[in-house]
Order: structure tokens, then C-alpha cells, then sequence
DNA sequence: AATATTATTCTACATTTGTAGAGTAATAAA
DNA sequence: TTTATTACTCTACAAATGTAGAATAATATT
């Protein structure tokens, strides 16, 4: 099951902080900050998408990620891949590189990077 | 405003023909074919988004897209990237690269765009 | 102890989404 | 022309989402 879009959001402020109580995620928030007993909906439905646990904690409960923010991102840019380039990766990396506005140092840089994956990969 | 996971469906059988009629668009659908009306409707929500146009063809309508499927995508990436990544795109870039399974072959062709896309920006 | 504050759960409700039947107008076939 | 077929529109409805008030339990204040 995927995470809805207010769900992802408040998933954003969990990775940020690892651990939290309702008070700090609803501090996190900016300006119109949602009701407490929105964000408690929110957290109940998380958990029952297997997303995020908590522990008690005194009073309150801690609550964390149960999937690491790297995983599920590459989970949705897979997801794009596969409906816009058919799965071929590399027809995602090549339009990528030519549609977005990388400088020139941000793109040399990459190229960086890819020299030491191909290293790597050797 | 955004499409739902089912218009998006239906606006990449869109993408794909360019024009077409509704009768296209549901014989492209995979084994469980949605109702005519299933898809009417949709085309209809997705006019409404202003996503989809379509011009009067005899008895029936030929439908084709507002917007290009190259801007929808970068829309997405771009939310992506601006959600995972504080808008950092260089940062994706690299993430991107190093967790994704390319091949070397796969890399030493993007080490090749990246670098003809280098050239451009000088 | 009586009262206020907190942290959650329950319930609720308007929207949006996924799906499709019923109805209708236009056209084609018998 | 009577009837069947097509191509839509209208209406409907259940599930998911966004948001939050009311109720309750536990704890902290007075």
C-alpha cells in the first residue's frame, strides 16, 4: 500500500527526525499546523500501512520509520521510470541529464560520480 | 490539480496514439478491460483537469492531450526531487546513479551525454 | 481532592477516486 | 421504419483521503 500525499508529508518530518513525539511533528509544521487529532489520524492510518511504530514512552509515544527514506524514494522513481521510459533506466538517466538544469559544475560532478560507479562495476 | 493513478493510466494510452478515439483507448487496455462508461468518465475528469481536449469526428470524438508527456514527467521528477531532496538536483542526481542498478555499459553511455551536455553549457 | 492539560481514540463528514449501470441521442442494420 | 448498435452523459456508490470535533484516560496543577 502507498503512502497519500498528507501522509507522505508527515513521513518527511518522521526520516527528518528519526524519532518523534506528536508535538514535535506538529511543530514541524508550518504555518496553518493541522489539528493534533489530524496528525494522530494520520499516524494511526501510517502504522496500519506497515510505515511507521512507535514506542511508549512515558506518556507519549515515540513514534519512527519502518522504511528508510531511501528505499521508499527509489520505490516512487522506479515507479516514474516504469511508467515513462518503459523500465529502461538508462532512457530515464539520458532524458534527465538533458531536460534538467544542472550547471555545468553540477554536471561535472556527476560525471564524477559516474567514473567511480563504472570503477566500481569493473 | 493533478491526475489520479487511473488517469495517468489512461493518459499514457493518450501519449502513446496521440489521437484517438475511446474505442482505441479501451481495446489498449490490458485482460481486464474497464467499462466504456469507466473510461468516459474518466476522460471526462481529465478534460475538466485540462489535460485532455478532443475534436468532434463524426459520431465520435478523437481525444488527444493538452500537455506534453515530457512536462508532465519533469513535473513529477521535479517533485521528487524538491520533496526528497530540499530541491537539490545535483543531489539526486548522484543518489540516482548510485543506487541504481545501471549497467557499465549503461554508464559509460550517460558519461557520454553528460559530457556532449557539458560542451553545450560552455 | 477538584480542575486543567495532554495524548489518543472514535466518530464524522466533505472530497476525490475507481468503477460502472441506466438513460439518451444518433446512426446503422434489418 | 423498426430495431439494434454506438458513443456519451448522468447518476450512483463504495473506498480512500484530508481534516477535525467530541469523548476519554492519564497526568499535572491549584
Amino acid at each position: 500500500m502507498q503512502l497519500s500525499k498528507a501522509e507522505e508529508q508527515l513521513m518527511q518530518l518522521l526520516w527528518k527526525h528519526k524519532r518523534a513525539i506528536m508535538k514535535d511533528l506538529i511543530e514541524a509544521y508550518p504555518k496553518p499546523k493541522p489539528a493534533t487529532t489530524t496528525i494522530a489520524t494520520l499516524l494511526k492510518r501510517m502504522q496500519d500501512k506497515g510505515f511507521v511504530e512507535y514506542k511508549q514512552e512515558g506518556r507519549s509515544r515515540e513514534y519512527f520509520p519502518l522504511v528508510k527514506k531511501k528505499d521508499y524514494f527509489s520505490k516512487q522513481v522506479n515507479g516514474l521510470i516504469k511508467s515513462f521510459f518503459n523500465n529502461d533506466t538508462a532512457q530515464f538517466a539520458s532524458f534527465f541529464t538533458q531536460e534538467t538544469n544542472l550547471t555545468k559544475a553540477q554536471l561535472e560532478e556527476l560525471k564524477k560520480i559516474i567514473d567511480s560507479e563504472i570503477k566500481k562495476k569493473k
